[in-house]
RNA sequence: UCCUCAGUAGCUCAGUUGGUUAGAGCAUCUGACUGUUAAUCAGAGGGUCGUUGGUUCGAGCCCAACCUGAGGAGCCA
């Protein structure tokens, strides 16, 4: 017999009809009450033993953490915590768990803290909180495709190993098939890379963005959602070594297109879990809520996880200037107390995190554009506007996250493209590729990155990047 | 990479000024229980105190180095 779908289930009003269902045990409550999750929805299908007419030896595994099937009658609960349940009529043990081995992992029935959650990843999504996580991350990458697709953009799938290291967006992890104890040197004792397997040197991608370019000065709109590699020695709740990174591009599309593109996007992506993951993000919502209590008064979120992706929804971006919003900053409270690590004096400053916190949380209290930085401080991809010391370029800025989208209109002009180059050791002849869509057909165009774990970390009001992918990769862990 | 904090039972934590046999709650096990849902009640088992070295008659506690984790900073998405 066919199993169902325990969220199908719990939905149901198919009352005295037989069902099969499969999952893994979460409780068994008085040799009677099994609470069965299957991954498929939050909340557990209750079934009730008739123990008196189940074998011993059947009863004594059904224990947490085991995997088991249940045939059996769908009823009205007399019980006041659930709708429904299944009457079982017959249990079959698929897979034991051995309750001496279980209580030392994070499947024993308890609270557990994330880092200990954490360290068995494998096991985590077993967990009220990861299963949900993850169904909301499942959503939110649908929706990104979806929102691209009915946008009529292309997705294209960039190369993960890489020639050029011009990409300048952090340090890269090399590949190569070396034997790195003794790899082949040339006369001058240098690593030879014409003998490694491409010939040359070679990395993972730090951003797919140059050659979605390319594409995109064919395709029109294209998009990239894949994996993107950093080496940085970073140890923060916000960065990973391996992340997933979303990277629109957009042919004759000027920077204010891009934020426009980029506040629809978000918005489109926040309402559709809004509409598609209710139980979870109630039960997120109601974790961070209870996680709040112990805080004292100045930390806690003003907002509930829902309300906050509503007001995300439902209000406009604040597009505010680099130089407006360094004189919002000039003028700021903490400046003027010096309250500031870093006070702003003037003009070309590169905006900290604390500036960026104050910006979005106290001044604005909503997400913020900053576009038109400094050039100096920017890549060197970014279009020169006509002042000649400022870059099309934005951030968007989300309380709690900061950055969670980078882009810009890209330097079209081949002669100022090449100058910025040299200007700031940009090696051209390993760009020549990226240089020839300026000489052939060139235009304006733009596109913007956005980290999806920083994306779901938002969602689903987590604090902590690593608990919203899977399998964290960040310095000295790569378990699993 | 820098700063701060932490590491004691499966988990969360207590452990006084360095002093006899290192404690609690939860979890687990055994028994009881036909409407439980953080089940309940009775009993039991469970420890290389992160690692290495040092100080000391004596170290969970003091010192040093290292490892791991967390928070913040930098870098960024």
């Amino acid at each position: 017999m066919k199993h169902t779908k325990i969220a199908e289930l719990l939905k149901s009003d198919l009352f005295l009809q037989d069902f099969t269902v499969k999952g893994w045990v979460r409780a068994f409550r008085s040799n009677r009450f099994i609470a069965l999750n299957d991954g498929s929805t939050l909340n557990n299908l209750q079934c009730v033993v008739d123990f008196e007419n189940t074998p011993e030896e059947v009863l004594e595994e059904i224990n947490v953490g085991a995997a088991i099937e249940v045939r059996g009658m769908l009823k009205e609960s007399e019980g006041k915590g659930q709708r429904v349940e299944i009457e079982a009529k017959e249990i079959k043990i698929l897979g034991i768990a051995n309750p001496e081995d279980v209580k030392k992992t994070i499947l024993s029935p308890k609270r557990h803290s994330l880092e200990k959650l954490r360290e068995q990843a494998h096991l985590r999504v077993r967990t009220n909180t990861f299963g949900a996580i993850m169904r909301v991350r499942s959503q939110l990458s649908f929706a990104v495709h979806q929102y691209f697709n009915k946008n009529g953009f292309n997705y294209v799938n960039t190369p993960i190993i890489t020639g050029s290291d011009a990409e300048g967006a952090g340090e890269m992890f090399k590949v190569t098939n070396f034997d790195i104890k003794n790899p082949p040197k040339k006369e001058d004792g240098s690593i030879d890379y014409k003998e490694d397997f491409f010939g040359k040197e070679s990395n993972l991608t730090v951003s797919g963005q140059l050659e979605a370019e390319t594409y995109a000065l064919g395709l029109g709109q294209v998009y990239t959602f894949g994996p993107t590699f950093r080496a940085e020695n970073s140890n923060t709740s916000r960065h990973l070594a391996e992340f997933w990174m979303i990277e629109p591009e957009v042919a004759f599309c000027d920077l204010d297109g891009n934020m426009d593109l980029a506040e629809d996007f978000i918005k489109y992506v926040i309402q559709y879990i809004l509409e598609n993951c209710e139980d979870d993000l109630a039960f997120l919502e109601d974790r961070l809520a209870q996680e709040d209590k112990s805080k004292p008064q100045a930390e806690r979120s003003p907002m509930l996880l829902r309300e906050k992706l509503r007001f995300v929804v439902e209000n406009q971006f604040k597009r505010v200037s680099y130089t407006e919003a360094i004189d919002i900053l000039k003028n700021s409270k903490p400046n003027k107390k010096k309250k500031f690590n870093y006070i702003i004096e003037e003009w070309g400053a590169d905006l900290q995190s604390e500036h960026e916190r104050y910006l979005v949380e106290k001044h604005f209290k909503s997400p913020v554009i900053l576009f038109d930085y400094p050039a100096k401080i920017k890549a060197f991809y970014m279009r020169l506007n006509d002042d000649g010391k400022t870059v099309r370029a934005m951030d968007i800025l989300f309380p709690g996250i900061g950055e969670i989208v980078g882009g810009s209109q890209r330097e079209e002009r081949l002669d100022v493209l090449e100058t910025k180059m040299k200007e700031l050791g940009v090696d051209e002849k390993e760009l020549w590729w990226y240089l020839d869509t300026r000489r052939f057909g060139t235009c304006v165009h733009s596109g913007f990155g956005l980290g999806f774990e920083r994306l779901v970390l938002f969602a689903t009001g987590m604090g902590n990047i690593r608990d919203v992918i899977p399998f964290p990769r960040t310095p000295k862990n790569a378990e699993f």
